[in-house]
DNA sequence: TATAATTAATTCGAATTCGAGATAATTACG
DNA sequence: CGTAATTATCTCGAATTCGAATTAATTATA
C-alpha cells in the first residue's frame, strides 16, 4: 500500500491557493464588468477610488498602495489624466514628487459611480453572511501579512 | 448625530474584496517569482501543471480552467508548443479540436519544479494551520460558486 | 436533406503591464 | 562641502492578455 493516509500539509496548501485564486477570478471577473460600463478598467478605477477616498496622493504611493509598478502607474495617471479625472500637481517641497489630485469631474464620476460599485461587490459578495465575512477578513490579513514577508 | 452605528454590510463587503485582492496579490507575487525561476510564467505554468496532473485536454478546456480567452490559449501554447513543452495532437473525432499533450521534455521539467513548487505554496500559506486553511476553502469556494452565477 | 446556429481554434490589432535604463532631485556620509 | 547612494518619475521596448472577426467543423432544425 503505497497510498497516503492522510492529506499531506502541501496538498492542503495547494488546494487553497487553486481556490483562492479561482474565488477572486469569479468576483474580479463581475467588478471588472461593473466598472467597464463607466468607461473604466480596474486600474484607473483603483486609483482613482483612493483619491476619491484618500484624498491627494504622490504618483509614487498610488502605485503601491494598487500594487502597480512605476512605469504603469505613469500610464494609468496619463490616460486619466486626459479624461480629465485627475490632475498632476508639482510637490514644492520635494521636487522629484508630482502628486495626483482628483477633479471636480472625477469626483461628480465617483459621486455616481462608487455607491454602485460598493453595492455590486455587496452581491457579489452575498455568498456569505455577515459572521463568515469577518472571520474570512481575519484570516486572510494573516495570510495576506505573512506572504509579504516572505 | 449623523454617524452609523454599526458598520454595514456594503462596508464590510467592500473590505473583504480589498483584503481578498491584498492577500492573492501577495502569495501570487511569490508564486510568480518561483515559477518564473525555471522559465515560465503563471499562464505557462497553469497549463503545463493542468497536462502534468490531468492528463491531455482539448485547448478549448484549457482555457476554461485556468481562465484564458481562446485566442491567449493560442499564445500560450503556441510558445510551449515552441519550448518543446508540448504538442498539439489533432482529435479524430471532431475534427474542430485540437489536444494539448505534454512531451516527455514536460514531464521532466514538472517533475524537477512540481513538488518545489507545492512546496513554496505550503511555506507561502503557513500563516495559517491546516483546520484555519480547511474552514477558508469551505468559505472560498461558497464565495466563488456564487460569484460565478451572477 | 439543406440551412441555420453553435463550437473550436486561429489571426489580428489594441490595451495593459512590466523591467531596464535615463533623468532629476534629495539625502547620507566621508 | 562634495561625492555617493537613494528616490520619484518617466521613456521605451517587450510580453501578455483580450475582443472581434475568420475559418472550419459539427449539431440542431425546418
Amino acid at each position: 500500500m503505497t497510498q497516503k493516509k492522510f492529506t499531506e500539509e502541501s496538498d492542503l496548501s495547494l488546494k487553497l491557493f487553486v481556490v483562492l485564486t479561482r474565488a477572486l477570478q469569479s468576483v474580479e471577473k463581475q467588478i471588472i464588468k461593473d466598472i467597464k460600463k463607466h468607461g473604466l478598467n480596474l486600474s484607473e478605477f483603483a486609483v482613482l477610488e483612493l483619491l476619491y477616498n484618500k484624498g491627494d496622493q504622490p504618483i509614487q504611493k498610488i502605485g503601491q498602495k494598487v500594487l502597480l509598478a512605476s512605469s504603469s502607474m505613469t500610464y494609468v495617471v496619463d490616460k486619466l489624466e486626459k479624461k480629465e479625472y485627475l490632475k498632476r500637481r508639482a510637490c514644492s517641497e520635494d521636487r522629484r514628487v508630482t502628486y495626483a489630485t482628483i477633479t471636480e469631474k472625477g469626483k461628480i464620476l465617483m459621486d455616481d459611480i462608487f455607491p454602485k460599485h460598493k453595492e455590486a461587490i455587496n452581491q457579489i459578495m452575498a455568498g456569505l453572511n455577515s459572521n463568515e465575512k469577518e472571520a474570512m477578513i481575519e484570516q486572510l490579513k494573516k495570510l495576506g501579512y505573512y506572504a509579504q514577508d516572505l
